[in-house]
DNA sequence: CTGTTAGCGCGTTCAG
DNA sequence: CTGAACGCGCTAACAG
């Protein structure tokens, strides 16, 4: 039944101006037909789907149908690094799959690109897509920005520096930073760490000195640094390569030979700061007693951890689900309005008084 | 200089053939000079691409370039779950790094799909795609195969049940289960128990009964029971709904009310042994001492236990880069074969004799 | 090296 | 409700 060699061409697929033939109609009808999109009468419509199967045509072409509507039912994600690296980090499949289920619901597919500078940009300058999320925390929006604009698809920031005509979703990362390290002051904590995320395109590990402080166009990282200073106006901070649990245990421990010892350590997200509790418990620190850790994110960490961490709560999922949003809008060609979240700081039990207070 | 009022339709994109006109060359010129896909006078090239800038032109259309030569430079991979839950298993994500590596370093980019069963299979039937993954261990992948062969494009399966027509990467599964069982069985343990992976579309937890199982066509969850069962042919097997620690977790719980006692528990992947740990030692348990535990994978869990984890270790990065090549062999028009990878029985330190032995 | 000629497969007018 | 004609934007042939 299937796949009869009864016409002409076979072996390649039928075209819907065949399967109209042979279901004796127009090739519009055949169209109206598959889509729906317009009224047909149903003995009609049988007529085309019978020989549709027939001809084992599997209904329109993608391609074709694309290039007629100017539409691909594509949105890209833009990430910076390489999925085993992002997705390492929960509140990265968390956000995406913020996104995706909001596209997904529109009818769009999900795209990843990956910001790599090789090959010529690879999918940023050939894939089809109708619009396209820049995810934040990166390091370098820029050759992205500028080959999708050029392209003239429509751009979603995410937590992205803010520029010209890049509509954005933002959360307040200095604020909500700012609030956590008031509550370390607040327990009497003086000397106070931060572990941040990667800070350049080579994601670097190391003290931030301030010539790569100002050289950083860190985005996320350099807000949430700001916050912890506007309290601790001199704490150190040391840069991680990616926010994992392992790059917090690195950062950590160069932190903790640091003298005189700290009190508390903030991780930028909450897998540094998991890192950095082990690193204290792995120099026979107890967390909080003897030294407090907090995190950023309030990410899904179950089974990670016994703690409960002190945390910045910020609404990832929302966050996605808004940036898709925003892309969906600008593509139905309405207003598309920056989107700003807050974030709320969940006390756990990781942070307390310090020793000497 | 950007955009540029001075040509009709401004505001619109322009096209090639504008660009062409401006630059006083025929469109396939231009086109050369944009692809390099042919000899072009340098002088030539210069003058076609100063053209772009005044018009503001920013390359060929994808979508149209995709009807012309049939190619929309798109992989699909087709995964069960919602993002959340496929990307909460490391080996899911690292069998995606190696697919996105392989296909990225051919020039392809990498369409994200979830095989849900509602909105008419939304990208699965309409988004433009050269080959699509079908991701194993899903419990029904027949949804995703009709839809996709009718559209009549390559296919190719990563763990799934062998079917005519899908060419398909595949492991051990069973006989590395069953070389992990044979360890348990030479330690001297006898009553073993199996945590599955999710054995229906619903992932419904519970006991696996004989009815349910007959009833599933979850391959690789299947696979690696009948590893266990050549050697301990009465285990009872847990289902878990996911590949996460807390699925274990759960799942470890119920079995640990069984009487007698069990003296070890084999999760089918490392994330469902991690959480049958947190279970036994929530009980005052110790591993291995007490009783047993395996996992199955070899996933990097660095930080997420203190223990080494006995487990199969599978070449999962690689398991995805050979899905790619096979997919992109399809689509060079090469021949496909199935590609078999072996497990290996890696013995860390949480398995051991049982107290009765 | 460049120009000419044809479509790729479809959706959408507009009549009837 | 259906049919005829057109062109989306580009590139593969071939000819010059």
């Amino acid at each position: 039944m299937a796949n009869p060699a009864n016409h002409p061409g076979d072996g390649s697929r039928a075209t819907l101006a065949q399967v109209a033939a042979r279901a004796g109609v127009s090739a519009s009808t055949a169209s109206l037909a598959f889509s729906g999109a317009g009224p047909v009468a149903d003995e009609t419509r049988e007529r085309v789907l019978a020989a549709a199967r027939e001809l084992d045509y599997g209904g329109p072409d993608p391609r074709a149908r694309s290039l007629r509507t100017g539409r691909s039912g594509i949105i890209a994600v833009v990430m910076e690094d390489r999925i085993s690296v992002a997705f390492g980090d929960p509140v990265a499949v968390t956000l995406l799959d913020g996104i995706a289920d909001e596209i997904g619901g529109a009818g769009y597919s999900l795209l990843l690109l990956t910001d790599s500078l090789e090959r010529a940009e690879g999918g940023l300058r050939d894939a089809p897509m109708d619009a396209a999320l820049l995810l934040g925390c990166s390091t370098d929006l820029d050759p992205a920005v500028r080959v999708l604009s050029q392209r003239q698809v429509p751009l979603i920031g995410v937590e992205a520096e803010p520029r010209q005509g890049l509509p954005m979703v933002d959360i307040d990362n200095r604020a909500g930073m700012r609030r956590l390290a008031e509550h370390l002051a607040g327990l009497g904590h003086e000397r106070v760490a931060v572990i941040t995320l990667p800070m350049d395109r080579g994601h670097a590990r190391g003290p931030l000195t301030q010539v790569r402080q100002d050289a950083s166009v860190a985005y996320t990282g350099l807000e949430r640094l700001a916050g912890v200073r506007d309290v601790f106006p001199d704490a150190p901070a040391e840069v991680a390569a990616g926010s994992l649990i392992e790059e917090g245990l690195i950062a950590a421990r160069a932190l903790l030979d640091a003298e005189p010892a700290l009190t508390a350590i903030v991780g930028q997200s909450d897998l540094l700061a998991l890192g950095a509790i082990q690193a204290a418990e792995e120099r026979g620190l107890r967390v909080p007693e003897d030294i407090s850790v907090a995190g950023f994110d309030g990410a899904r960490i179950d089974g990670l951890s016994r703690h409960r961490l002190t945390t910045v709560v910020q609404p990832t999922l929302e966050k996605g689900r808004a940036a898709a949003r925003l892309a969906l809008a600008a593509l139905a060609g309405e207003p598309v309005e920056n989107v700003a979240f807050t974030t709320e700081l969940r006390i756990g039990d990781t942070t307390a008084a310090p020793r000497s207070a």
